[in-house]
RNA sequence: GGAGACGUGGCUGAGUGGUCGAAGGCGCUGCUUUCGAAAAGCAGUAUGCUCGAAAGGGUAUCGAGGGUUCAAAUCCCUCCGUCUCCGCCA
């Protein structure tokens, strides 16, 4: 969400975020909504000031008659302004509706284009990884060391199921304790969150009312988070909260994705599946761009980081305008190697919103004037499983077909080497 | 799942239809006093919307939403949450 008061002074700003992001939106409509939002107020207001001033006289007023008449009064002049006040509920849900859709002003340097497609490679790590050998995708290998078992995960989960076994499951374990250790020595706070989350949450984030289909819904009226964003963010909602320094958390959960939009895709493997774990960087700070930025630069570094330790080749693509979601002012992808496609695939995402999602869950502080101002919010993949065990596990294929083990996940799963 | 109690400002705690955005206390800020501090005294101390250049004005907000009424913190309904007891389960 938006300032009306910024909107209102830049609606030209905001006819050009929505180009930009390629989403339809009627700013003139919005203003044309407010304009009569304000003009009801303004009228009910000054009807209300009357009452409030004939109210005060019933209780001082000891006659009988004269009460009466008073009442009497009153009663005429609110049947004279009910009508106003029916219609400012009508528009205020209207306008409420309205500004939900209103997309966050996207930076100058996020390029053009309307889909990933269009995204721009800012820099490379390390090379794609060089094979002597027939490369195997991560299924034939995982499957070979009966490391995964997709047969059996459809039975029980259905499309897109899959189970985790032996070396599989050890893996996980292993990059969740490394990353979470990771994190923690740069000073995030953890956090193990729930999914299973109210609407308010993700209306707040920014995930609702935009993206109903994406998302599994309870017969509780309660939805599947699909990151620990929501309720990292969440947890925050109507407080005040200190940002003197930024604060950081490491946050761990279960998500969850209908992947609604992408039948078909990937169908194969671990690369989208409907349940996944995620570890996700969250940071609040004070309401300043060039704070987001440097912030938003350093949760990029600490994930690349994170990949080269694990000896990840990878790309960072800004994301173009139209990859940009309603709320995200910019957007950086991580995207490592996977040999068996030859191409760089996601593995992280890292984007700041000023104060879009705050100003939803009203989430403020006070600055050094003492004035409440709303925060700014900011977040990033830490490590996503299984879909990292794709390229960690085929850029780390043997010729004799084992699985060599990174130096820095050794200590966790206990190998150096998966063999069988 | 059953029974009951409750939800008021930063905190505590009054208020059961009318001059109540809300007493008192605590805390906090400023001033007075003091060499300084404490204590004391005085003054101030919520947020949103809206009008205004500003000063300031208007209005809304007592868990949330709806209703009754000329008027709701107060009455009615729904929902959410907390606590106590019982039951059930890990």
């Amino acid at each position: 969400m938006l300032d009306i008061k910024f909107i209102r002074e830049n609606p030209e700003l905001i006819e050009h975020a929505a180009k930009k992001k390629h989403i339809n939106f009627d700013v003139k409509k919005l203003l044309r909504v407010d304009d009569r939002r304000r003009e009801l107020i303004a009228l009910v207001d000054q009807k209300r000031a009357e009452q409030a001033h004939f109210s005060r006289k019933v209780p001082g007023t000891t006659d009988t008659q004269e009460r009466e008449q008073i009442i009497k009064e009153m009663q005429m002049l609110k049947a004279d302004f009910q009508k106003e006040e029916d219609e400012l509920k009508k528009v205020i849900q209207k306008w409420q509706k309205l500004m939900l859709e209103v997309p966050n002003v996207p930076d100058v340097t996020v390029p053009e284009g309307k889909d990933d497609s269009d995204n721009v490679e800012i820099r490379t790590w390390g090379t794609p990884t060089q094979f002597d050998f027939p490369v195997k995708s991560h299924i034939d290998i995982m499957e070979q060391f009966d490391m995964v078992d997709f047969k059996r995960g459809t039975k029980v989960a259905g499309f897109r199921g899959h189970i985790l076994k032996n070396a599989g499951a050890k893996l996980t374990f292993a990059l969740w304790q490394y990353t979470l250790d990771f994190f923690v020595k740069k000073g995030y706070t953890p956090l193990l969150v729930p999914s299973l989350l109210n609407r308010e949450t993700f209306v707040g984030t920014g995930y609702l009312p935009q993206s109903e289909d994406d998302l599994y819904k309870t017969q509780d009226e309660q939805y599947l988070s699909g990151t620990a964003e929501v309720a990292s963010m969440g947890m925050f909602m109507d407080d005040e909260i200190d940002v003197t320094v930024a604060q950081k958390y490491i946050s761990f959960s279960p998500c969850f994705r209908r992947e609604a939009g992408s039948h078909g895709k990937d169908t194969r493997g671990l690369m989208r599946v409907h349940e996944f774990f995620k570890l996700e960087q969250i940071v609040l700070c004070e309401a300043s761009h060039e704070t987001s930025v440097a912030l938003h630069e350093e949760m990029t570094m600490y994930a690349e980081e994170l990949m080269q330790s694990l000896e990840l080749p990878y790309h960072v693509v800004a994301n173009c305008g139209g990859d940009l979601g309603l709320g995200q002012v910019k957007k950086y992808d991580i995207e490592a190697w996977v040999p068996s496609e030859e191409q760089y695939r996601e593995t992280h995402s890292a984007s700041y919103f000023h104060d879009f999602q705050t100003r939803r869950l009203n989430i403020r502080y006070r600055d050094t004037e003492g004035r409440l101002r709303f925060a700014h919010s900011l977040n990033n993949t830490a490590i996503a499983t299984p879909r990292i065990l794709i390229p960690l596990i085929e850029n780390n294929q043997q010729i004799d077909g084992s699985i060599k083990v990174p130096e820095v996940l050794q200590k966790y799963v206990g190998t150096d080497v998966i063999r069988d």
